[in-house]
DNA sequence: ATAAAAATAATCAAATTTGATCAAAAGTAA
DNA sequence: TTACTTTTGATCAAATTTGATTATTTTTAT
């Protein structure tokens, strides 16, 4: 039996039940514990299950919208050091724009105690952060819901977003360079982010290094938009140069 | 008996009393009062419970959205027999209001196979409740968020959901008589409804029982306007009579 | 406010589980 | 076939869990 079909007898298990054991799988599937224990580390990974010492349990549903599947952990940390720096470009008063993507949801976090605030948005995750936190006024645009992204997209939103202006809009992009400007992965995204680039005075665009130097699908912006990117330490002296050169700067 | 199995008795007891003492599951499970300790701070971390000297109390509902501060717990039953009632309504491909409610809510449990089904809603916890069903298309209106409320209110949300056309409309109410009509307890939820209301084909008020023949704060439509009026088995005859006399179906 | 009682956190030892390492088996490609 | 990669299983040191004991903190009673 290879590991796709223990996978899923051990899902099927788990399904049933809340929580099982090593050794109790083991006998079941006529496997050697060893070999189970290696497959519910890579359940654990893929967060398919809970584990627990001597066996693992049911996951938790995680909610709809603060559930992020990030499948990269190791861009979790990057992501979360350029959520506090963009955070700190934030004041007191500001109206800001946040954009639907994990990178700038990490900003939230930051966010909380600067007050009073009032954020425009297409994201639901970044709608939930806020819900109960007084001092800070959201404004979720509306439209036709896109499950995957956990946002509104579509004409009604780009509408919504157009009818507001901001101090500072911070958005994500899927790829930065000097030849194409800034990318998306798609023209959902792209639109959402032209819309607040176009209604705030400031723009500060998040994206980590791995990105950096590289092109998505489709262009969006020029870099002459950009007021900073804010980015991580693993960004090289040359791509800090080159933008530097194209009048970027660089927050990192 | 492993951890997974303990937190699932904890939780169990915990579901059914409010409140336990760290001894009293000692001896219930058989384990010793140091590894319960033990098991109630890693659910208290967890948020699945509130730590209290000498035990435990449940949790508060924890996420934003899906938690509706019910306060009159007797009342939830009579909502869920009415929200199942009024997904019977409801028939594949349709397109359907609903309204911020937390009657209208108790719908959304049995609208999952409903399919397909568009759903335009102010409500941010509907808006959740579909967000992985396939089949179900959400269309979320915009605006501020009112967070007592969870929900999108104002002249954003107004101009929204007027920019849309349904078959049916689900809304509830905070009073409903033969002399005054419907009645909500503010502005804001009455205007979401006229809008709702207004731009369907047929209109089906949720409201239970303890709210018939009661009168609250702002009219905002009148009896003529219902296709049917779905309740719980405790309205009176003479409750149905009065209101069948006025033209209104009612449904329990 | 003070003392007694109860509950908790910290410390330690025993038992179990685990992950790392390495060897065997099974599958792949040349 | 052979050489090579991947998967599986066995063994053992390291880590984790558990319960007992003791010191500290919190609550209750006086």
């Amino acid at each position: 039996m290879g590991y796709p079909e223990r996978k899923k007898q051990i899902l099927k298990i788990l399904d049933k039940r809340d929580s099982m054991e090593v050794q109790e799988i083991a006998d079941a599937l006529g496997i050697s514990a060893v070999t189970i224990r290696r497959d519910l580390q890579q359940l654990a990974d893929e967060e398919l299950l809970i584990r627990t010492h001597g066996g693992a349990m049911k996951a938790p549903p995680r909610h709809p919208f603060t559930a992020y599947a990030d499948k990269e952990t190791q861009a979790v940390n990057k992501k979360k050091y350029i959520g506090k720096l963009a955070a700190a470009l934030v004041k007191p008063g500001d109206t800001i724009f946040l954009d639907c993507g994990s990178t700038v949801f990490t900003m939230c976090a930051h966010l909380k105690d600067i007050t009073p605030l009032r954020i425009i948005t297409n994201s639901l995750p970044v709608a939930a952060a806020f819900m109960d936190t007084p001092g800070i006024q959201v404004n979720l645009a509306g439209g036709e819901i896109d499950s995957q992204r956990k946002a509104m997209h579509g004409s009604k939103a780009i509408e919504h977003i157009n009818s507001y202006h901001a101090d500072k809009a911070f958005i994500g992009t899927d790829g930065l360079s000097v030849k194409s400007g800034l990318t998306a992965f798609s023209e959902k995204e792209a639109s959402i982010s032209t819309a607040m680039a176009g209604s705030a005075d400031q723009l500060f665009v998040l994206c980590d290094s791995s990105k950096i130097g590289r092109d998505s699908y489709q262009k969006f912006a020029p870099l002459s938009l950009l007021n900073a990117l804010v980015t991580d330490k693993e960004i090289t002296e040359k791509q800090v140069a080159e933008l530097k050169e194209k009048g970027v700067k660089v927050v990192k």
